[in-house]
DNA sequence: AAGCTGACCAACCGCTTTCTT
DNA sequence: GAAGAAAGCGGTTGGTCAGCT
């Protein structure tokens, strides 16, 4: 697994290219096609390395790069993807076509990460930072939760679609920590409830934006990738606002399966939750997302007339990341070709 | 005008992954 | 399966430029 000694190599220039290095680079591409990068300079009378020609080439040279300014959707689906992806700059740039990885990940560290620090908002983590906030901030959140008791009916056997299902497992969480005396640093709070509406001034951005465009979302997507599509059901859930003394259960319907995580408590707690999903593995950056991946924190709607209980596949930390490597990867434009 | 500072970004470095023999 | 080559990838560097003092 020996590296590539082709950058050791004496007598190659390095630096920045000049313009005949550019013609050269682009004559010989558009003729030949680059083939071996590393027999590619040779062949186009070029005295540098192959990794050099190669970056020159996919970082600035190839014709259907897009240039100039992020738009407010780029940016929203950089911003998204980070969140989920951590500093996974090709898959992000696969993503935003005609973006480059390398100018993906310079505008990152150049705006948006400023931006985010700006917001409050931990660029690494996407949470809230902790020297930002107080508990008072999360005080219009409690008033909605406590207006959210309505949308759980406790006396009737429902199907719950997952917006609803996290929401209450939000508001659990939210009474979790408000039962707990010392555990009022923001922090630990779980980041859907971090991420809500007051932060942004609109919708929580992990929750309402489509990570893959503007017309595709996340269920879309899921249903797309699968034979079945998602039910919650079958689910029983503690009453949130009764979890203080002795969690109330509400039977959803007929048999009884545990009510998955929909946002995890804390990055702990999020090891051991469990998503199921028919045939797919799901998995998020272990060290970014932890708590963001879960689909079910997206708006995602399930489907509410299936019959398929999710209960075929476990899924922890490890599979889910290859499931969202597969959503990722199918959005994925083709290698790039030069126009006949 | 000169010097300083910070922002920006192209390019490099070196590690990892994939492919080939 | 092992070894080496090639490609992919993410972190970092350093040159350039604009704005400020």
């Amino acid at each position: 697994m020996g590296r590539s000694p082709c950058c050791d190599e004496n007598g190659l220039k390095k630096g920045p290219w000049t313009q005949d290095e550019d013609d050269k680079l682009i004559d010989h591409i558009q003729k030949h096609g680059h083939g071996s990068w590393r027999a590619l300079p040779k062949q186009a009378g070029l005295n540098r390395c192959g990794k050099s020609c190669r970056l020159r080439w996919t970082n600035y040279l190839r014709p259907d790069i897009k240039r100039g300014s992020f738009t407010a959707e780029e940016e929203e689906t950089i911003i998204n993807l980070h969140s989920l992806l951590g500093n996974k700059w090709s898959s992000i740039a696969s993503n935003l076509p005609r973006r480059t990885d390398n100018e993906i990940k310079n505008y990152w560290n150049t705006h948006l990460r400023k931006k985010l620090l700006q917001m409050g908002i931990d660029p690494v983590t996407h949470r809230p930072r902790t020297d930002h906030l107080n508990t008072l901030a999360a005080l219009p959140q409690l008033i909605a939760a406590a207006n959210f008791k309505s949308l759980l009916n406790l006396n009737q056997n429902v199907q719950l679609d997952a917006t609803t299902l996290a929401k209450a497992q939000i508001l659990h969480n939210i009474i979790q920590v408000l039962s707990t005396n010392n555990n009022n640093n923001p922090s630990s709070w779980p980041l859907a409830m971090q991420t809500s509406d007051n932060l942004f001034g609109q919708s929580s951005y992990l929750e309402n934006q489509n990570l893959f465009g503007q017309s595709q979302n996340l269920s879309h997507i899921l249903e797309n990738s699968h034979d079945e599509d998602f039910i919650v059901k079958n689910q029983t859930i503690d009453h949130p606002l009764d979890s203080f003394s002795s969690p109330m259960q509400m039977d959803v319907q007929d048999d009884h399966y545990p009510l998955p995580l929909l946002v995890s408590a804390s990055p702990e707690e999020s090891k051991q939750s469990q998503i199921k999903i028919k045939n797919k593995d799901i998995v998020h950056d272990q060290h970014h997302h932890r708590d963001t991946s879960n689909p079910s924190s997206t708006n995602s709607t399930f489907t509410q007339d299936h019959h398929q209980p999710w209960c075929d596949t476990t899924i922890d930390d490890k599979t889910s990341d290859s499931y969202w490597k597969d959503i990722i990867e199918q959005t994925c434009s083709e290698p790039w070709r030069f126009p006949e």
